[in-house]
DNA sequence: CCTAATTGCTATAGCGACTAGAGGTTCAAG
DNA sequence: CTTGAACCTCTAGTCGCTATAGCAATTAGG
């Protein structure tokens, strides 16, 4: 129990601090004591769970998922079958968004490789943008998330 | 001038009817002419102009970045300096993207193939993401953003 | 002990790019 | 002329924050 300022406690954990607060409101992470003046004091099990999540983050996962992760990670006895599914999950998800990154990075190269420089008349990004015929891989449905 | 009602024009562009009205209310696709009854009717502009957005999102491109593509094609006579510049940041951006999910990738693939399937209490899943320093790469701020 | 700067508080609204739902109207095929 | 699919408007919700306004508490220096 360390006693930590919202802001010390955002600084050793990486998440700002109006961020924890929101986790806090969604039920992230547990409320924690106030001073007597009713500023938020925080212990060492507030910054490990707001490791765990930013970690959790920083992979792709989204809250939900990280919540159902920690609720299996208190319970330790438990077959790990439904974490590993979920991390199974979000790893075919994240190779489905670089597959579908790689075929836009193809067509973006070859826009702007024959980009002639000259009038936009001439100009090929504009022209492949009109004309969806113009390419040559397919770069439909791939897939978006937070990746950061 | 096809008359087009807004479900043919959806299916002629595949951006979905909801969206539709969405672009023309936030001044991405001028407002039709309507029937008698007051249904939307569609011309093959439209048409044209709603493929160049869907195959700009789809290749990345945000709503403001086509905007501007759009308002330089209606004037061939120009340099296409700033269409390149703005499909060169995307490319950029793409670029970015696709290096934290190839770390992101490689954290996860770890993760699931040292996991033991046995129980929570040892599961590398959830062991992992409780603590970063069992990380080998950085996989930290990366980028998102709709990918198609 | 006093003050000033910093940090904290709540509450609300906004971001991007849609998506979903309610509850009603128009259109086109038979 | 009936029927049912497609259309209409409007509002609210999604996800994961981020920003702003207008205060109150804490803390470091003198």
């Amino acid at each position: 129990m360390s006693d930590l300022s919202i802001g010390r406690l955002s600084a050793l954990s990486g998440v700002k601090v109006p961020t924890i607060r929101y986790y806090e409101s969604i039920g992230m992470l547990d409320e924690p004591p106030r001073s007597q003046g009713g500023q938020r004091r925080y212990g060492s099990s507030h910054l490990e769970r707001l490791r765990f999540i930013r970690h959790g983050r920083d992979l792709g996962f989204g809250l939900d998922d990280l919540r159902a992760l920690q609720s299996l990670s208190a319970r330790p006895d438990q077959s790990c079958a439904e974490a590993d599914s979920i991390a199974r999950r979000q790893l075919a998800d994240v190779e489905r968004r670089i597959a579908g990154l790689e075929a836009v990075r193809t067509e973006l190269l070859r826009m702007v490789e024959r980009c002639s420089h000259g009038v936009v008349d001439e100009c090929r990004v504009i022209q492949t943008l009109s004309d969806h015929g113009l390419c040559s891989a397919d770069h439909d449905p791939a897939g978006e998330a937070p990746v950061g």
